[in-house]
DNA sequence: ACGCAGATGTCCT
DNA sequence: GGACATCTGCGTT
C-alpha cells in the first residue's frame, strides 16, 4: 500500500554482503526446535480457481512473502509491511498470526538513530547488513527484544513496532503473562498484546535465537501477504519512538503506521492533522 | 488520562 | 560507567 511512488522493480540484487550458506543452515532450526516436522494440515481440497497469492501445491493458504518483497529500499520497505500478516509456527504446530500495523524505517549509516550509524558494525548489529529479509533481533534495556528485518542498503532495517492479533490470542496472551509479575493475575487486553516492538516479540515467543534468520526461508516465521481490505487504509508518517537523542534525525517521519487501527501502540495526532492538509 | 521509577544485560566510550 | 529503537505498576490529576 504505497504512500509515497516507491522504487519498485528496477534494483539491483547483491547490495549486502554475503551470508555464508554455512550460516543460513545453522540458523534453519532453531535450538531446541523439535527434530520431528510439525504435523502436516489437514488435507484440503484444492480451490477451483489458485490466485496468484496462493501456492499451486498441496495447500490453499497464502504464500510466504520472498525476497522480491524485502528487497526495497527501508521506506519504501516499512510502508509496504503495513497490512501484511507476521506467522509464528511455534514447536508444536501452533500458529500464531498478527496484522502489521505500525513500523519504523532504519536507514543506515547516515541515519543517527541506527545501530548501523556511522557505518559501526558489531557482532550484535551483523543481522542488520546481511541480505534483505533477515531478521535482527536484539536485547534492550536488559529484558527485552525488539524485531526488525533488513532490507535493501547497507546497514538499513525495518522494525517492527505492533500487529493486530488475529490468530492464537490466548496463546499469545500465556506467553505475554510469563513475563509479567505474578501479583497480578488480571488478563491482559487484546490491545496490550502486541501494542509495541518487545510486546509483540514476548506475544510471539521472539527471542535472540531469531537474530539472523532469513524470513524468506524460515521454518517458524514468515511473512504472509494480508488479506484484501475494503478501503486502501490511510497511512500516517510521524517521529520514530524512543530515539530522543539523536538529534535532527529523530524528528524524522519514518515511522508508520494505519491511521485509525486501535492496534498501534503510540499515536501522533499532530502528525495526523498536519497530513490532511 | 498521564508521569515516573525501577527492572536488568549488553554494547560501546 | 552510561546509554539503551521498553514495559509495568503505582502514584497523582
Amino acid at each position: 500500500m504505497p504512500v509515497r511512488s516507491g522504487t519498485q522493480l528496477s534494483r539491483k540484487l547483491g547490495q549486502k554482503k554475503q551470508r555464508r550458506t554455512s550460516e543460513a543452515e545453522q540458523h534453519q532450526s532453531p535450538p531446541g526446535a523439535s527434530q520431528t516436522p510439525p504435523p502436516k494440515e489437514p488435507r484440503l481440497d484444492l480451490p477451483m480457481t489458485l490466485g496468484p497469492q496462493r501456492s499451486i501445491y498441496f495447500s490453499n493458504r497464502p504464500a510466504r512473502l520472498g525476497l522480491e518483497f524485502f528487497d526495497q529500499p527501508p521506506v519504501s520497505l516499512a510502508q509496504a509491511f503495513l497490512g501484511q500478516v507476521l506467522v509464528r509456527q511455534l514447536d508444536d504446530g501452533t500458529e500464531l498470526r498478527g496484522r502489521i500495523v505500525e513500523t519504523e524505517a532504519y536507514l543506515g549509516p547516515e541515519d543517527e538513530a541506527a545501530h548501523s550509524r556511522g557505518g559501526r558494525q558489531t557482532p550484535r548489529n551483523r543481522s542488520m547488513f546481511m541480505k534483505p529479509g533477515t531478521l535482527y533481533v536484539y536485547l534492550i534495556y536488559g529484558m527485552y527484544f525488539c524485531m526488525n528485518v533488513s532490507s535493501q542498503g547497507d546497514g538499513a532495517c525495518v522494525l517492527l513496532r505492533a500487529l493486530e492479533p488475529l490468530e492464537g490470542l490466548e496463546t499469545m496472551r500465556q506467553l505475554r503473562s510469563t513475563y509479567r509479575r505474578a501479583s497480578t493475575g488480571r488478563a491482559l487486553k487484546d490491545r496490550d498484546l502486541c501494542s509495541g516492538p518487545s510486546k509483540l516479540c514476548q506475544a510471539l515467543a521472539i527471542d535472540k535465537s531469531f537474530d539472523q534468520r532469513d524470513l524468506t526461508k524460515d521454518k517458524a516465521m514468515w511473512l504472509e501477504h494480508g488479506p484484501p481490505q475494503p478501503r486502501e487504509p490511510a497511512v500516517v508518517a510521524a517521529a520514530r519512538v524512543g530515539i530522543g537523542s539523536a538529534g535532527e534525525w529523530a524528528q524524522k517521519p519514518l515511522r508508520f503506521y494505519i491511521q485509525g487501527s486501535p492496534w498501534v501502540s503510540v499515536i501522533d495526532r499532530a502528525a495526523e492533522r498536519d497530513a490532511q492538509v
